[in-house]
DNA sequence: CTAGGGTTAG
């Protein structure tokens, strides 16, 4: 008898139990030959012609469901149009091919993870194959088919017909399955976290991997303070978080800004013993980015000792965020030094350093650089970079120029990006027309109403600008509220512009009259001197006052001694609040850290880090 | 052959 194992084998001595290699010295069956033959085919090439080759034998020696040649099969580029991919499954169910269990359930696999959108979509259609052919599902069968319906969002139906074949062969008592089940309606948007939520308060909670899917999927849901308080209740439930909890904890916590948060994280990861691997710490370092702190993120970074493309972009879109554009690029470049290829997510990072820094020279180089020397095709993200370039330095000509000659049909983020730059640089009437063209095309929207509100309101044209607010209410469309949270003593306090539901509001009221006074008294004007330069998306309506991060400010000014003052708003900061707060940090002597939509302000002795660059 | 997860233009 074998001594009995250890507790904690290592992980590669571990997999050996699972490994279906021979134990022996017998030589390698011929179905093994068989799969690496077809496998061979596959790495040679992915023509067309080898995938079908690959195939053709793959049927020839009977290994029609091995699941290793099958998602190399469907993974293969030849696979990306529908042209190859259909007679290819075609092929695979044959009359002569017996199909059960396995077969599908390795088919819905194998397409659910193609890296191709034409094979993902199709993933589902495998199981009503095995309905037909009355083969009875497997545990296996319903996590991979929740899974491919995960990937279809805009077919919550298929998800619904899949959750009750599952209830229909009794499988919703399996943990995996309510698992996915849960990811699955996580996925469908917000409209599904209840149905979510529903197969999390059904099911044993003994796994952290089921509040892990619920806590991602309120994250997802855009619900980040539900998913902090659920981790709350599973910590009191004496379930241990893993990794994976801890990354969507970080997603949270990087969504709404809490920096304390964001760092008790990075302390429970060293005291569990979690692990610090290299995920743990991307996601680390774009948390603790996102809530303001920018040299906590590169500390992490420069502590870690194996980077991967993620770890140099988080790190590089946290400089960049900060305004630190020199820093970024020379992240950037040293990232190439160490042998390190910039993928196309990493092109956004420094492109986007160079536009929020002004560095249009640098910009155009890396831009020019990404197909010819990495042979990167540039999408529409990084024209979009391009055209903001351009439009923040001023250069609305050739922003307006990369548009034209841009491959792709500009989407609304370029155009919105246009008109903020025509806002910014005084051209109203060309902001104006873009903004109309765009109401045509997508009448939904509510920030293009806003857009031309706020054009109108500038050109002083109150009777078109109240036109659109009736054009507003009348196809229901209502515009998302300014709204600042600050974080004090480990608790948030929301303030929404003009708002009166603060216990304490009368207080910050009166708080925010007393700023105003002593900002007058030094010199500060409000407002519509500066209207031009406003890129901001609120209302103007409103008395500027009461704006939401004058607000919050005022809150922490009234609740703590000199600290550092740290806001999170959902919008940009407008004009006049960017002046407002220089003046705020020079006459009460603060640190004040307000992060925008888009980036963030460190305004210190009456100048911010954006050195009024946004 | 089983579940949850990291960076992405404004």
């Amino acid at each position: 008898m074998p001594p009995p194992l250890p507790p904690s084998l290592p992980r590669h001595l571990r997999r050996r139990r699972f490994s279906t290699a021979p134990a022996s010295h017998h030589p390698p069956p011929a179905s093994r030959l068989a799969e690496q033959h077809c496998l061979r085919l596959l790495e040679r090439s992915s023509t067309p012609a080898a995938v079908l080759q690959s195939l053709a034998f793959l049927l020839k020696s009977g290994l029609n469901s091995n699941p290793l040649v099958l998602t190399r099969l469907f993974a293969s580029s030849a696979c990306a149009a529908p042209a190859l991919l259909e007679p290819l499954v075609a092929a695979l169910l044959g009359p002569s091919v017996p199909i059960d269990a396995f077969l599908v359930n390795t088919l819905i696999r194998a397409h659910a993870t193609s890296p191709f959108a034409s094979a993902r979509l199709c993933a589902a259609a495998f199981f009503p194959l095995m309905l037909r052919s009355a083969v009875l599902p497997n545990k296996f069968t319903f996590p991979f088919l929740l899974k491919a319906c995960a990937a279809l969002p805009g077919s919550p139906g298929v998800g619904l017909q899949a959750h009750a074949a599952a209830l229909k062969f009794g499988f919703t008592t399996d943990q995996y399955a309510s698992n996915t089940l849960i990811h699955m309606y996580s996925c469908f948007g917000g409209g599904f976290l209840g149905d979510a939520r529903n197969v999390f308060d059904r099911m044993p909670k003994s796994s952290a991997v089921t509040w892990s899917a619920m806590i991602g999927g309120y994250v997802r849901g855009g619900l980040s303070s539900d998913a902090v308080g659920l981790f709350r209740e599973m910590q009191a439930s004496g379930v241990r978080p893993d990794e994976v909890t801890v990354l969507g904890l970080l997603a949270a916590a990087a969504d709404l800004g809490a920096l304390e948060l964001a760092r008790w994280v990075g302390r429970f990861v060293e005291r569990e013993g979690i692990g610090k691997s290299v995920t743990l710490c991307n996601a680390l370092i774009d948390a603790l980015a996102k809530c303001g702190d920018v040299d906590g993120a590169v500390a992490v970074f420069q502590g870690m000792e194996e980077r991967t493309v993620v770890s140099w972009t988080s790190v590089i879109d946290a400089l960049a965020m900060e305004g630190r554009g020199k820093e970024a690029v020379g992240l950037f470049e040293e990232m190439k030094t160490v042998g390190v290829p910039p993928d196309d997510v990493a092109f956004i990072g420094v492109l986007t350093a160079c536009s929020h820094a002004g560095m249009v020279d640098e910009g155009r180089g890396y831009f020019d650089s990404m197909k010819m020397e990495y042979g990167i095709e540039p999408k529409i993200e990084h024209y979009g970079c391009m055209v903001d370039m351009f439009g923040r330095a001023g250069m609305v000509e050739q922003a307006l120029d990369f548009v034209r000659v841009m491959p792709m049909k500009p989407n609304p983020i370029i155009w919105r990006t246009l008109v903020a730059a025509c806002r910014a640089h005084g051209r109203l009437e060309l902001g104006e027309s873009i903004t109309k063209n765009l109401l045509n095309e997508y009448p939904a929207h509510e920030a293009n109403y806003v857009m031309l509100s706020n054009v109108y309101a500038l050109t002083q044209r109150w009777k078109e600008k109240s036109e659109i607010r009736r054009e507003m209410s009348k196809r229901g469309i209502k515009k998302v509220p300014g709204c600042s949270i600050v974080e004090l003593d480990g608790e948030v306090h929301e303030f929404i512009a003009g708002d009166e539901s603060h216990p304490q509001w009368k207080e910050i009221y009166m708080m925010v009259e007393e700023m105003a006074r002593e900002l007058r008294r030094i010199g500060h004007i409000s407002a519509t001197s500066e209207v031009l330069l406003d890129l901001d998306e609120e209302d103007k309506e409103g008395a500027l006052w009461w704006h939401s991060e004058k607000l919050a400010i005022a809150f922490v000014l009234l609740r703590t001694p000199g600290t550092q003052v740290r806001v999170v708003k959902n919008l940009r900061v407008c004009a006049d609040c960017h002046a407002a707060i220089k003046c705020i940090s020079r006459v009460y002597n603060r640190e004040i850290i307000v992060r925008d939509r888009s980036r963030f302000h460190r305004f210190k002795n009456g100048s911010c880090s954006c050195n009024d660059f946004w």
